[in-house]
DNA sequence: CGAGCTACCTTGCATCGCAAGGATCTTGGC
DNA sequence: GCCAAGATCCTTGCGATGCAAGGTAGCTCG
């Protein structure tokens, strides 16, 4: 018997490669721990869907450097480990906003956006 | 020796998903055939790399029936193959233009939309 | 003729987000 | 005191997509 379809939707498509800035951009402000960005992420803007995207995504920004972590003990359930932006991870944040708006630029050169009164 | 690593960019991760939608918009307002696209795409734009891309995906855009094709002899080469949006890939355009705005919107408000001062 | 451009296509790979599942620790109801 | 439920961390395997590389054939022009 077949388990599951992970039901590759154009939303999920859509999420790859972004939701790494995502994140850094929640940190930009705050130290927060990994299941709090699941919630945020995946509450109202709906741009996660479990946790099983956002503690592999951690580990790499961590290996690479774009952010340091800290364990802390949380007073109510287990200890929670804590993400801030390091100056690399500032800086890949900085230029991640540059490439997104060429790249929301260029694609609705093409799909149009409307509005546009031309 | 190895031959060579694809070198999976930030910019291509940010492709995945939206360039089925970007051809579906150039083919919009007249047909046109592959080679085309690709001058197109990777023209300005930079959405697109390499052959190699566009027609997997053209193939599998017909499969699903977004698109109709039809061959049409050229005065100066081979011949064409024509795409030409059907019913369902105009449909598929119009969603993806409520996704996309949901998706940026969704974006920006955790990246920040470039109104920061610093 | 043959180099070079047009124009089509295929194969194999790297990466990412996801579902599923699992491990601890704490609190609250009974 | 005990056990279910929730908080919090994690791992493994998979599907989909864009890409590099390479392959075929037609047309044009020096």
């Amino acid at each position: 018997m077949l388990a599951s379809m992970p039901l590759e939707t154009l939303e999920t498509q859509m999420r790859k490669g972004v939701l790494e800035y995502c994140v850094l951009g929640l940190l930009e402000d705050q130290p927060r721990y990994g299941y709090e960005l699941v919630q945020h992420l995946a509450g109202a803007d709906g741009l996660l869907t479990s946790e099983g995207t956002i503690y592999p995504l951690l580990a790499r920004m961590r290996r690479e450097a774009l952010v340091v972590t800290e364990w802390q003990e949380s007073t109510s359930g287990p200890p929670r480990r804590y993400y801030r932006l390091s100056a690399d991870g500032r800086r890949g944040l900085r230029e991640f906003r540059s490439s997104w708006k060429r790249f929301v630029t260029a694609v609705e050169s093409v799909i149009g956006k409307e509005g546009d009164p031309e």
